[in-house]
DNA sequence: GTTAGCTTTGAAAGCGCTTTCATAAAACAG
DNA sequence: CTGTTTTATGAAAGCGCTTTCAAAGCTAAC
């Protein structure tokens, strides 16, 4: 009985087993990967000869030979983010369950960086690439997708061998500004995302719309820029503060910057919903034990990350994916409050 | 000038390098690898093929033929754990700098999971592995780091080809638990970590020791059984509560569970600090963001990780690591107050 | 009983590199 | 100049697999 400490010096290799079993090897690889019919007594053999010399192919080797390297590239933002490291959880648990190992790598919202993953994944002969709300160029994205099978999250692009599983933002965030709408409020902050980001953008405009939709004018002074983190939404505050012009609720274009807001809050001496109610939009795990427990727009980005790695394998191995992200939904928490009057 | 967008079909390969610059294969390799002098207008010849050509070594065949990957497999327990996620960003950023590839998987506080995860890095023949807090016997590290160059954080070991980062978990403990006494609290509640984890067991004893060395007896009540998240820290604190012995402070084993303790006594309608000092242990980036900001142990995982990443390469060419975790440091936030008499 | 058609198996080439070994050219010593 | 080192370079083998090709062994059909 072998433990399970035990090692052996050098792993065993697909010849070793061949003349174990007194085979070819191109019989071994047959039985491997079950590519021919094999006769039952060398097939008893040579699985006998894997078990004992506890064989298993190399990865390297197969690989090569195949130019294949059952392997997936993942470009994320920063590893450490809450936000993707729910996507790229998704991502791990399913690629487990059919073969493919991921490989991640941040790009840190720099083209530059993003550029430089590119080319180190393409370098190390992945089969596919998942790319998680990158911020390169739709163009880029497109002519990537010729070279190998590519899914993109957070946009909405067709082209051949590319999959895009895209997030209605604006809804997602007309339903949070409607949500605060429906309690009263009127006098609706915002706490926006960089400029340039396209989930950014469509965020502010879903609050926009809302606005509209209701009739209340815009007030350019009721935005503050944001720029997903923390610290940024405490500034955001500060800023909505000195403007001097009354709002009684607050959304936030993503839930890090709501933390920040709820801080400074706090500090200011206003209290979450009694004073101020603040919605949040991604609902990160972290989200249900703030304080208060955040009302925000669930994305589901675990789910968009399993979603991803399905299509990666579906283009990889040649169906049509027909993964989409669900649907934003809001999850009323404890921050929003009916306006008191 | 070539756009970035821009395709090549099929990457060009050493050989298609050889045949423009018209040399011999082996003369490329040796230009690439510096691994001898070749005379100068070779070189040149080789540099502008490689330039025209964009070509970039292939790593899976050079991993065939060196038998080295570079690439080092990092077992974490989570991946979407605030807590590892800091640390596999350390070493990520130091890994960059030195040509080497993560490749990260996760055990989920499994032994079998773990076991496995070894299983699998060991199959894609990493050239070394970087175990984070992992949660399997001592002997299977020493007896793995007989195969292949480990670091494994979290103990303190001393093995051939292993080296070990162990955090002083005890003094951290000690240093917060002296903080909430030089406060002036005495009843001090606790929240531990599961109860067969090395670094829960080091931080109860660290509380324990705090107390014993003030002369305070310890009430066995008042220590409440977490497992280093956030819903449990609730329940503990529910427990604590149901107990009936009055405290005024609480020492929670990690952040995670201090958040979930902190929701629960603004449930309560416990005010911190005021009513009750809280405080944490890891010092999570979130951590400064709570309401209050907490006050915690820090833990540096983010150096930790950065140090394994050194530590692994050390290992694997042959140097002998040096590096070692930094000492524990309380950072006082606004958790803890002193005690009102 | 011979020819045609399958099926099972092995030999060998090839994937894209590295590295050893051998050789031709250049450098040096006598 | 000749003989010996040293240096730059190419040929070829090898890393551990997969896969094509061809041969050998069967079965079936007339």
């Amino acid at each position: 009985m072998k433990s399970d400490n035990e090692i052996e010096s050098t792993p065993a290799t697909l010849e070793m087993v061949a003349s174990a079993a007194k085979v070819s090897p191109s019989t071994v690889s047959r039985i491997l990967n079950g590519t021919a019919r094999v006769s039952l007594e060398k097939s008893k053999a040579v699985h006998d000869a894997i078990a004992k010399l506890n064989f298993r192919p190399n990865p390297i080797a197969q690989g090569l030979a195949r130019g294949k390297t059952q392997t997936i590239g993942v470009i994320t933002q920063a590893i450490d983010s809450p936000f993707f490291a729910e996507g790229l959880r998704g991502i791990e648990d399913r690629l487990e369950t059919v073969g493919y190992t991921p490989i991640f790598v941040s790009g840190h919202w720099r083209q530059t960086d993003e550029r430089a993953c590119f080319k180190q994944l393409l370098a190390r002969r992945v089969d596919g690439i998942i790319d998680l709300h990158g911020c390169l160029p739709n163009a880029f994205f497109i002519a990537q997708a010729k070279r190998l099978p590519l899914v993109v999250t957070g946009r909405d692009l067709s082209a051949p061998s590319l999959h895009t599983i895209h997030f209605d933002n604006f809804e997602g965030a007309r339903l949070a500004t409607q949500h605060l709408l429906e309690l009263g409020h009127e006098q609706i902050g915002c706490i926006t995302g960089p400029s340039n980001h396209p989930n950014a953008i469509d965020r502010l405009r879903g609050y926009q719309s809302a606005l509209a939709e209701a009739g209340i004018a815009m007030q350019p002074e009721l935005i503050a820029q944001g720029d997903f983190r923390e610290a940024q939404g405490e500034i955001a505050v500060m800023q909505l503060m000195a403007s001097r012009i009354p709002f009684t609720a607050l959304m936030a274009c993503n839930d890090q910057s709501a933390y920040g807001a709820a801080l400074q809050l706090y500090r200011k001496g206003l209290r979450i919903p009694d004073d101020i109610s603040l919605v949040g939009f991604d609902d990160l795990r972290t989200s249900s034990f703030t304080i208060p427990p955040l009302t925000t727009v669930r994305i589901g980005i675990y789910e968009i990350g399993k979603s991803a790695a399905m299509a990666i394998v579906d283009l990889i191995e040649g169906r049509v994916p027909q993964q989409a992200a669900p649907a934003p939904e809001l999850v009323v928490r404890e921050s929003t409050k009916r306006l008191r009057r």
